[in-house]
RNA sequence: GGCUACGUAGCUCAACUGAAUAGAGCAUCUGACUACGGAUCAGAAGGUUACAGGUUUGAAUCCUGUCGUGGUCACCA
């Protein structure tokens, strides 16, 4: 039982006991005490008044009083206006340690076979383009968030949805079959996604080309838009592909093997992964067949042009398109198909969308439908939304150019680590290998973190040079101080010091080692809470204030230096399970804390 | 325009369900190197939490209004 349950009863007890009234455990918070206090817990009585009767400070004097007396865990209190600071006593703080140390996999809840199961799409990318920036914030939040339900007890299942047909796909292969002159990614040297993405933007300038002509022969722009060559020939692709048209689809699967190579590299680099992929071309048949059979129970109507809508007035929102006039489905048709596939496939008892907040709507309609079409599970499906990612020169418009690639930033931050790490002569005596090893996990760990540790719902600003930066709040700060308590444990146990797990009790703590102990208890509510609201920025906010509280105990004692053997020892555990507390919550953030850097 | 999210130090971000003098980092200035790894630590300066009302013992947080920014309202995905 943690201390703060422990306390809660107490302080119900106290209240029963002092005023004969049972208080709800809702009024009674307990939260941490402000540092300039002395305390580590700290009671606000002000709900109390109306049962005491009396002032705030009376009452906080009443309850610390009946405390100190009644609780063993309490050594002493204070009252400063209406909160009442418990000190909470040595022994405890040191018992907690060491249950914390004696338990190798602290914090964290492993799932069995009768935990519930939980399915989380994230990434979802569209195979006419290479990943940027925006999908880096999507595969770590998703990676991240997987790893967090995991840690609080949930069966995971990670999953990918690649958007591989509709227009957008049409629109490369067109561009690549008229313009292309047959180049592959060998023949060009370009990784496949990257080559592809760029028959996307050669589709796009030529399209623009043929809509300015149209207009300068006095169309108006919709009219031109509507009628360039080129956007009836990628149309006429389309329904060809959906027709199962032997060349359309044969050049369809070739370019898109290029894509998922690509892709392939770019996940690995990213260290995410799926367990299941789920492919649009594969899934929309299955949404177009769920929309005729809700058009068939009347549940979606019919236009004279023979497309299909659902009408979603009666719940505050709009008409719906699922199906075009020429037959061919849209997105929301295929998200249709995706769930029902999914929760045949699987015992889903949560389904998690990590989808950026631009879709906010497309979610909203989509549990609706599902719940229109019959699925009882429509209502409860999680849109993870998060914000978008944006330059300090403003939003990302790959129109202008001003996209950040994945692979390119990640190639950054690899290069920045590496001649940073050398300007400090960290590298120096490591092999190539080695070297190479560190540059890419701090430079990961430095974009990794510097993504995560903002709130997923808010949106960003990354700005790429700032970003990385080795001091403050930052992944490298992180990893740097795990390194160096993994130095100081390896040096004790070259000097033949024991570090084993028991502690001795007879030793006296300085206010900075308790804190610390209580800060590293935390551990556990934090994965919770971050559990709870889906957010690995909780995870991130502490890890660093743990390092930051450890590098002023570091700062302030010694440990392999301190002649006392009992409190050498105690230093020791307790850094040694700050070090398995930070290697802990980094790895639910996907960030790799190495023992040497 | 409708709906929706957001507005906190010069900048990037915190503040758990309302609680004490709104916290960190970067940048700026001042200190600490016989260091168990200085990629560190200590200190200074920096705020009318967009604005105006309201609820409350107590509001960055809840309610109303105003202003500002983004998203969305596609036979794109």
């Amino acid at each position: 039982m943690s201390i703060e349950t422990k306390l809660t009863t107490a302080v119900k007890e106290a209240i029963l006991k002092l005023y004969s009234q049972e208080v709800d455990l809702s009024l009674i918070q307990l939260s941490k005490t402000k540092k300039e206090f002395e305390g580590h817990l700290t009671l606000v009585v002000f709900p109390f008044l109306k049962i005491s009767r009396k002032n705030p400070e009376q009452t906080a004097q009443e309850i610390g009083a009946y405390l100190q007396e009644n609780e063993p865990a309490i050594a002493s209190f204070n009252v400063i206006k209406g909160f009442l600071n418990l000190v909470i006593d040595t022994k405890v703080w040191i018992n907690l340690l060491q249950t914390i140390a004696d338990n190798a996999q602290y914090g964290i809840t492993t799932a069995d076979e009768n935990s519930p199961l939980v399915m989380i799409e994230y990434s979802s990318p569209n195979t006419n383009k290479p990943l940027h920036l925006g999908h880096v914030r999507n595969n770590l939040l998703g990676y991240s968030i997987s790893e967090i339900l995991k840690a609080n007890g949930n069966r995971v299942v990670k999953t990918n949805i690649v958007n591989d047909r509709g227009i957008h796909i049409c629109k490369s292969m067109l561009a690549w079959q008229k313009f292309g002159n047959g180049e592959t990614p060998e023949s060009s040297g370009m990784k496949g996604d990257h080559l592809v993405g760029k028959y996307y933007v050669v589709f796009d300038k030529e399209y623009k080309a043929q809509i300015q002509q149209l207009m300068d022969a006095g169309q108006n722009i919709d009219e031109a838009k509507r009628n360039a060559p080129l956007i009836l020939e990628a149309q006429e692709m389309l329904r060809k592909w959906e027709a199962n048209d032997d060349e359309v689809v044969s050049m369809w699967k070739m370019m898109n093997s290029w894509v998922y190579a690509g892709f392939d590299t770019t996940y690995k680099k990213l260290g995410v992964d799926f367990d299941k992929i789920y492919y649009e071309s594969e899934t929309y048949i299955e949404g177009k067949n769920k929309v005729l059979e809700g058009l068939a129970n009347n549940v979606l109507y019919q236009k004279e042009d023979s497309s299909v809508w659902a009408d979603l007035t009666g719940d505050g929102l709009d008409h719906k398109l699922l199906l075009r006039g020429d037959g061919t489905s849209v997105y929301m048709t295929q998200d249709i198909g995706t769930a029902k596939l999914r929760y045949d496939d699987y015992p889903i008892n949560k389904m998690v969308y990590v989808v950026g907040n631009e879709q906010n709507y497309h979610f909203q309609v989509l549990a609706i439908l599902l719940d229109k079409l019959g699925f009882e599970w429509g209502k409860d499906l999680v849109h993870f939304s998060y914000g978008m990612v944006e330059l300090p020169e403003g939003k990302m418009k790959s129109r202008e150019g001003t996209v950040v690639d994945a692979d390119d930033l990640v190639e950054e931050m690899v290069n920045t680590a590496r001649e940073t790490s050398q300007e400090l002569g960290k590298l120096d005596g490591c092999t190539t290998e080695e070297a190479e090893k560190i540059a890419y996990t701090v430079g990961m760990g430095a974009l990794k973190y510097f993504i995560l540790k903002v709130d997923p719902r808010k949106n960003m600003t990354f700005n790429p040079k700032e970003s990385i930066d080795f001091n403050g709040n930052t992944g490298p700060f992180i990893q740097y101080t795990h390194a160096r308590i993994c130095s100081v444990l390896r040096k004790a146990e070259e000097q033949g010091i024991s570090i084993d797990n028991a502690i001795s009790t007879d030793i006296t703590l300085s206010e900075k080692e308790q804190a610390l102990i209580q800060l590293v208890a935390e551990f556990k509510n934090v994965v919770n809470e971050a559990g709870k609201e889906y957010s690995p920025a909780y995870i991130a906010n502490y890890t660093y204030e743990l390092v930051k509280e450890y590098n002023q105990f570091y700062h302030d004692h010694s440990i392999l230096r301190e002649e006392n053997e009992a409190l050498r020892h105690f230093r020791l555990i307790l850094s040694k399970n700050v070090a398995k507390v930070i290697k802990s919550g980094m790895a639910l953030l996907g960030i790799e804390v190495p023992e040497r850097m």
